[in-house]
DNA sequence: CCAAAAGTGTTTAGGGTACACCCATGC
DNA sequence: GCATGGGTGTACCCTAAACACTTTTGG
């Protein structure tokens, strides 16, 4: 049952993952075509989105788009900006780009935008090269086509400020993780140091962070013990749990 | 210059007034139209929007359906969400409504909503009858046309979280007032009381607010000290005045 | 003198921040 | 035994919150 595109209105979707170390947003790569005026540099990475089909709802069409490039995993997506200005598309090769993709003649693109958190798996990454898509680090992501500069930029902000005002998904570690591994999340998302006991302090006072009694293996220092996290108590109380760190 | 309408986007705008009692939205009337079926109450009241002209920018459509009604004056409104659901026009007469408006077949129509806080004053208030506006109390803000009513609701969301976060822009009360007139003013908009005296400790540190040797006048009990607001002295802090308030 | 609202200080408890040293393991 | 990161406690300050009575005006 595919669908008409409605040729005024796109969904994009900035996708930030975890990796254990890095923030890092992911891209695809569009084609380069040959009609296109190489004086015109415009990038040839952009953030995943695509034109809304006529019946979609907004959210079901940021899910499919990012489905489509890591599997069927289900990521709620949030809506944070819409960006609208007539003149958005400057590149004249992002206009030929564009036209080529959606065989209708576009003029003016109004695009709504998601983006969600995730952690950065193997599985995960193994589906992307077919897709011709990739993770890059956060701060790498310059000279991206369209305005897509601007939009991830402005979905960091927001990603940052989601993140003081109430706590994080705990699916971006492994099962059970270490209080350190928990500290450079923090550290690394919202690009800010902690210090390592009021770090501490603050986050064990989580009802919902379980202490187990596991300890890390193979490390050649102290192993740290493990924690991990009660999804049922995470549900009941993060409502509560907001402005957690300025 | 008129130019041709995008038939599936529109502004919408949620503007609140204050008008030092009450936090009122803007509503209009919309035609009843002959057509209608008696047997689909849909809502006569909506907040203020249209579709959007094919090359206009989307706050210039924002403040131009807002300037429309109030006249002239420039208020800085504030997109906050998109409402985009494919079936969100569900009354058959609210689509009668669109299609006899915009002379266009009306599928579906995804909204771009703005908010705005704004201090009522009688000028303003003297140019709605001839646009068949009217000052509604928000908590009287039910049953309106379209999902307007949940567009009002989430707009109000976002006002609070808003004015929490940073301080108000001032220009809501006239240029003299009391702390007192300040204090039913955040709680009116907050829908929360304050303790006065903690209130006061609290806001004499905003380095803007500056005491003048002006009493009130006219009151039939003890008057009150004049404070107003410095400008200069707003723009140059208010960034850092953020979390303000709980 | 009465009504009505303005104005004023203190105490307490809890949280944030700053800060430096010992501990357990692998090699 | 040494390198590496893990783990811990205290003191101070500041802020939030609770709380009740006196003052000044108009009528």
């Amino acid at each position: 049952m595919e669908q008409a595109y409605i040729p005024h209105l796109s969904v994009d979707c900035v996708l930030f993952g975890f990796d254990e170390k890095q923030l890092k947003v992911l891209v695809v790569e569009r084609d380069r075509l040959q009609e296109e005026d190489a004086k015109y540099h415009s990038g040839l990475l952009k953030i995943p989105g695509r034109l809304l089909f006529e019946e979609e709802y907004l959210e079901d069409a940021a899910s499919s788009i990012i489905e489509e490039l890591i599997g069927n995993e289900s990521i709620p997506l949030q809506q944070f900006q819409v960006f609208g200005n007539p003149n958005r598309i400057k590149s004249p090769n992002d206009l030929l780009w564009l036209e080529s993709q959606t065989k209708l003649p576009i003029k003016r693109v109004v695009t709504i935008c998601f983006y969600a958190l995730i952690k950065i798996t193997d599985a995960l990454t193994s589906t992307l090269n077919s897709h011709r898509a990739k993770w890059i680090p956060i701060n790498e992501a310059r000279g991206l086509a369209f305005d897509h500069d601007e939009i991830v930029r402005e979905a960091y902000q927001h990603l940052k400020k989601e993140l003081t005002a109430s706590p994080l998904e705990f699916n971006l570690l492994p099962t059970y993780f270490t209080l350190n591994n928990l500290q450079a999340l923090y550290e690394v998302i919202l690009d800010q140091q902690f210090d390592n006991r009021n770090f501490r302090k603050k986050i064990l006072k989580l009802p919902y962070l379980i202490e187990t009694n596991k300890m890390e293996t193979n490390v050649n220092h102290r192993p740290a013990k493990l924690y991990c996290f009660n999804e049922e108590l995470y549900q009941k109380n993060k409502r509560e749990m907001s402005l957690f760190f300025l």
